[in-house]
Order: structure tokens, then C-alpha cells, then sequence
RNA sequence: CGCGGGGUGGAGCAGUCCGGUAGCUCGUCGGGCUCAUAACCCGAAGGUCGGUGGUUCAAAUCCACCCCCCGCAACCA
């Protein structure tokens, strides 16, 4: 059987509210199973992080207990990407007992085959950040990033003999030099590797909320964490759907956590037995006027009222149009506001309206024959393709931008054929070839555009009155220019893309 | 000498790895059309690609130095 195309997000770390950063990287997978969903067997994973001090602590400011505070937020999870009509496959939860037994079950093994050993770990440590500092970085005694006191532990600790894969690290990178993208943070992450690494402390023995470990403490929440991806889908449980599904394709990520996915991962894999994910794709940040969304900065974006007032699919479009995938974007209402108003009102959503308005007036809203493959299947033949590949390597842009090659050719065959001049001088044939050009052109962009506007797209499929599935295998429906079947009946039109009023500045 | 990203027409960005007439979107100006969500189509103006020096027949693209902005440094998409 053919392994089938595994992509995840990283699991979000569950101690506040979602913000628009997790819709972000959660969207990105979705047109990635959504795309790849048409032609091959696929599996979408994403969850959420639930264990560590940070959780703990702000269960604890709440008066709950943690397992009552994840409980409670998980599904503002789950329906921020219902919202934006994300099509998970599985939503893992590091607390179910599915993983929390698994992830005790690869302590288990990697304590057997030397890979894990107990040690002694000695530092300055801060508790809010739950982060051990050397001496060097402390600023004036305090913690270097929260600035509170720090205080000098020394505890016997589990550690993951991570130096000892440094080599076949950097083999790998040199080997694969496309496996970790974009090209920056593989750069950075072969820098880290060429400074060399050290063992990892892989316990806490001062927190309770985490996979407990035989004998005391429990597990630091990365390792944990990383494991999702493997727990969720038969790891050490059915061995061949596991393999029908592991190594991944494409494992998403922040490039604030590449290091953990990049160079920890695969270490762990290896040490497994298993093998490293195919690609590991580190995104940029969505910036507020130049400045990186953070809480403490009060700057981060509510993506529940984003969604209200743009529209998800709209937001679906600009995140993946806005900037190249990898670098980071600015982010405004404004910009949003414009692509909605000039990319999806003016070009899609007017050329839609225009279409049906003028099928319905000179054809009672049914669609004549056309004459065959002309010019534009000539010049838009290759597109799905095109399409295809841009999406699946993460150039949302370029795919977007090649889509939209057809929505300006659309628009101006309108323009130069003017069916309303044909119909003034009773040239019916001429017209029923524009307008079934039109109507199967609009065809083929409700279904190259489905992966990224899942629901616009299917209420444009219905406008159109397509009996067949808008998601079936474009080496099916879109195999070549003349699939819409004449004689098709359209719906009224109503308007795909209201115009929103831009905010004032 | 911590690591990294960026500085390209009015705005926002591609292009830089693998040198060869500087491209896209928005905006502006002019024209066309009237089917359409005052939408669409065509054309034009506008940039010595942060600075200096170097390599080269040729540099936004390679090398050196400098200036400015911004992230990261085991919480964070």
C-alpha cells in the first residue's frame, strides 16, 4: 500500500487563549491534505500540548486543576478550527492515555538500549520559564528572559544521549540538504550542530503535571510533546499503520522550535529505530506593524474576530497569498481588507457574478455547448499541475499567483469576445462558446481553489450547479478543458465576496 | 568579536543560492467597455536595487568593510 502523505502541525502549547499564529500554521496544513487528499491516501494530525509548568501554574491561577483547565480550553481549539474549516484527521491530546503510555513506553526502550542513562545536572534554575541557565547568561543574577530570581539546583536527572547522534546529524543535513526548509533555518540549524551538541536533561524531578516516570518526576514536556507524532498514529501498537503513515512528508513548525524538530527529532527517531521526517518546513511570524505577536506585548490578534469580520476563507486566502511561505509578513486589517476587496470581490467573485448574470439573461441560466478545447486549454492545460506541485512544495504565492493567470484571462475573454454584442447581433454560437468557456473556467478555479477556500469555493460549485464532487482527483476533473457537461443548470447568483468597507487607518 | 533575517519605483513585496536589458500587487495618470460587487480590460509614468570599495566583458545577484531596522539565545505558530 502506498504511504500515505503525513503532515502535521505542532502541537499547541494550551496555556491561554488560541491567537491567530496557531490558525496560521493549522491552515497551511489543511491546503496541504486538502491538496493532497485528491489523488493519494493522507493524514492530517494536529493537537495540543498539555503538560509542563506554564500549564500547571495557570490551571493553578485559575483554581483549577490542570486536567479541568485543558479540558475547558481544548475546545475553543477545536472550534477555532472548525471556524476556518480545518479538516484534521486526528487531534491528538498529550494527556490521553493513548500517548501518556506510549511516551512511558519509549522511556522504557531508550533506558534499555543506553540511549537514556541517569545523571547528575547542576544550574541556575527559573521556574517560570522552566529552564536551567548557565552562569554566563544570567543578567545580574536574574533570569535572562522573565528577569526573576533564579535558584541553584542540583538533582539527579534522566538524560538523552543526544551528542552521540551529532555526527549522524550532520551527515543527514549534508545528505539531504532539502529536508529542513527554508534554506535560513537549515543554515542555522547545521550551524548548531557544527558548534556541537550536548546530552539532554529529559526529567523534571520538581513538577508533577507531566508522563510520570518509574521511580519519580516526570518527563520534561518537549520529549513528550515531540512524541505526539508518533503516538497518534500506532507507534508501538500496530507496526504496519504506523509504516502505512511514518516517516512523515511534511512536519510544520515555528522557527522558533526548528531546533527541537530538527535536530532532537530525528535523534530520537534514530534511537527508535524510526526514521527522520521526510521535510520539516519552519514558517515565519505574522508581525503586528513590523513587531513579533506576543502576549507581553498585548499586541496579538483575536482569530475568532477575524474570521467575523473577514470571513475565514478570506483570511484562509490572505495568510497563504500575502507573503512567500517561510518569511515572515506584517500583518493589518487593511492589507486584509484590500485582498479581499481587489483579489477575491473584484476578480473572483465579479467574474463569477458577471458570468451567471449573463447565462441567465441571454440562456435561462442553463449551459450551452461549447466547441471544444480552444486557447485556453492550450494556454492553461499544465495549470493543475503547476498547481499541484506549487502547493505540495509550500509555495502558496506562486500557486495563487498562476491560479490567478486564469482569472485575468477569464475576465478579459469577457472583455474581448463581449458576449452582449453577440447576442445583439444574433450570433449565438459565437456566444454559447464564451459562455461555456466562462462557466468551465470558473469550473476548474473552484477546483484548484478548493485546498485553500474550502467552503467560498464549494458555494461557488453550487452556483454553478455541478452535480459532481468538487474534491474528486483533478487528473479527473480537471483532465481536460470541456469537463462541464452542457445543458447544466445554474443557480441564481449571489454574491461570493461581499466588498468590505476598509478600516480607517 | 553570540546566531540569524532584512534594507529593491509612493506603499507592501518577489528576484539574490546557479551574475547577463529590474518583476508583481496596490496606488497614480490616460484610454476602452457597459455583462458585472463604481467591478473588468488595455496602456503610461515612476527605481543609479542601504553606503563605499573590489572581482568580472557584465553585479540587486559574488567578495570585503560600513550604516540602519528587526528577531532569536532551550515558554511561544
Amino acid at each position: 500500500m502506498e504511504r500515505a502523505y503525513y503532515v502535521t502541525t505542532p502541537i499547541y502549547y494550551i496555556s491561554g487563549q488560541p491567537h491567530i499564529g496557531h490558525a496560521y500554521t493549522t491552515i497551511v496544513a489543511d491546503v496541504l491534505a486538502r491538496t493532497a487528499r485528491t489523488f493519494r491516501p493522507t493524514f492530517f494530525l494536529t493537537g495540543t500540548d498539555e503538560h509542563g509548568q506554564k500549564v500547571a501554574n495557570a490551571a493553578a491561577a485559575a483554581g483549577k486543576t490542570p486536567q479541568e483547565w485543558t479540558d475547558e480550553l481544548v475546545p475553543r481549539w477545536k472550534a477555532l478550527f472548525a471556524l476556518y474549516h480545518v479538516s484534521y484527521d486526528d487531534f491528538i491530546r498529550t494527556t490521553e492515555r493513548r500517548h501518556v503510555e506510549k511516551v512511558q513506553r519509549v522511556f522504557d526502550r531508550l533506558r534499555a538500549s543506553g540511549d537514556v542513562y541517569l545523571g547528575t545536572y547542576e544550574g541556575w534554575y527559573c521556574v517560570n520559564d522552566e529552564t536551567f541557565w548557565l552562569e554566563s547568561k544570567l543578567v545580574e543574577g536574574r533570569c535572562p528572559t522573565c528577569g526573576r530570581e533564579v535558584q541553584w539546583l542540583s538533582e539527579d536527572d534522566w538524560f538523552f544521549r543526544l551528542s552521540a547522534y551529532r555526527d549522524r546529524l550532520l551527515e543527514h543535513f549534508e545528505r539531504h540538504p532539502q529536508w529542513v526548509q527554508p534554506r535560513s533555518v537549515y543554515n542555522e540549524m547545521t550551524a548548531i550542530l557544527a558548534e556541537g551538541l550536548d546530552d539532554l536533561s529529559i526529567s523534571r524531578s520538581n513538577l508533577d503535571w507531566g508522563v510520570p516516570i518509574p521511580g519519580g518526576g516526570v518527563i520534561y514536556v518537549w520529549l513528550d510533546a515531540l512524541l505526539n507524532y508518533i503516538t497518534a498514529i500506532g507507534w508501538g501498537e500496530d507496526d504496519a499503520e504506523f509504516h502505512a503513515r511514518w516517516p512523515a512528508h511534511t512536519q510544520l513548525v515555528g522557527k522558533e522550535i526548528a531546533r527541537f524538530h530538527t535536530i532532537i527529532w530525528p535523534a530520537i527517531l534514530w534511537a527508535l529505530g524510526e526514521a527522520a521526517p521526510e521535510l520539516v518546513f519552519a514558517h515565519g511570524w505574522i508581525t503586528v506593524a513590523g513587531q513579533k505577536m506576543s502576549k507581553s506585548l498585548g499586541n496579538t490578534v483575536d482569530p475568532f474576530l477575524l474570521a467575523e469580520r473577514f470571513g475565514a476563507d478570506s483570511m484562509r486566502y490572505f495568510l497563504l497569498r500575502e507573503a512567500p511561505f517561510g518569511s515572515d509578513f506584517s500583518y493589518s486589517e487593511e492589507k486584509i481588507a484590500q485582498r479581499h476587496n481587489s483579489d477575491l470581490a473584484n476578480d473572483l467573485g465579479n467574474l463569477l457574478q458577471r458570468t451567471l448574470s449573463m447565462l441567465q439573461r441571454y440562456r435561462a441560466r442553463v449551459v450551452p455547448a461549447g466547441r471544444g478545447p480552444g486557447e485556453l486549454a492550450v494556454r492553461f492545460g499544465a495549470l493543475p499541475v503547476a498547481v499541484r506541485e506549487r502547493i505540495l512544495d509550500l509555495r502558496f504565492r506562486e500557486a495563487l499567483e498562476s491560479v490567478w493567470e486564469l482569472v485575468t484571462e477569464l475576465n478579459r475573454t469577457v472583455d474581448e469576445r463581449k458576449p452582449w454584442v453577440l447576442h445583439k447581433q444574433n450570433l449565438g454560437d459565437d456566444l454559447d462558446a464564451v459562455l461555456y468557456d466562462l462557466c468551465e473556467g470558473l469550473r476548474w478555479l473552484a477546483i484548484l481553489l478548493h485546498p485553500m477556500m474550502p467552503e467560498r469555493m464549494a458555494e461557488m460549485w453550487r452556483q454553478l450547479g455541478n452535480p459532481g464532487r468538487i474534491d474528486e482527483d483533478w487528473s479527473v476533473s480537471l483532465a481536460e478543458w470541456g469537463g462541464l457537461a452542457p445543458n447544466t443548470r445554474t443557480a441564481p447568483s449571489a454574491s461570493l465576496f461581499p466588498k468590505i468597507e476598509p478600516t480607517i487607518p
